[in-house]
DNA sequence: GCCAACGTTGGC
DNA sequence: GCCAACGTTGGC
């Protein structure tokens, strides 16, 4: 079992809206590091903090799982979509995507502020500034903690 | 809205 | 393969 934070942007995609779709393709990801995470390291029944970013404040909001293998990012083939790539082939997709099912929101946010703050937190990606990868793994270790300070249990 | 950080593109 | 120009992310 691997820990990830995903972020999204709330006026975009967020918690909530999650929540409501109880499950989403995790579209829109152009970065071949976030790609290859997804695409290579992630395995179903994965945890991943929900995270979001440009938001007043930003930080995590809840806890999502991986619910698909990878498969191909259809928005890439689509032109009337921003996440269009006329680069990426057909028959050799560029982006490749999961699919996220909600697993529960945070009674409140635990803000950036408080995951600087936390000494335990040390070293996690997020915190760390100029990261602005949208997909990071996080250790087990890290993973619990921002749990306990969201005042949830860790799920099964 | 600003701007630092940093990834990508493309000319050479 | 270098690197300048450019675009994007995301905190502030």
């Amino acid at each position: 079992m691997k820990y990830w934070l995903i972020k999204s942007e709330p006026d975009v995609f967020g918690i909530a809206d999650l929540k409501k779709a109880k499950r989403e393709p995790w579209d829109g990801i152009r970065n071949y590091q976030a790609r290859n995470f997804m695409r290579d390291e992630m395995e179903i029944g994965d945890l991943a903090i929900f995270y979001h970013s440009n938001a007043k404040p930003p930080g995590a909001v809840g806890l999502a799982r991986v619910a698909s293998d990878a498969y191909p990012d259809p928005s890439q083939f689509d032109e009337k979509s921003k996440y269009h790539d006329p680069k990426s082939n057909p028959d050799d997709p560029r982006w490749m995507l999961r699919d996220f099912e909600f697993v529960l929101e945070f009674p409140e946010m635990v803000s950036l502020e408080e995951l600087k703050a936390e000494k335990a937190l040390e070293g996690m990606m997020v915190t760390q500034r100029g990261t602005r990868l949208s997909i990071t793994p996080v250790t087990a270790k890290h993973f619990r903690k921002v749990c306990s300070m969201a005042g949830v249990k860790v799920p099964k």
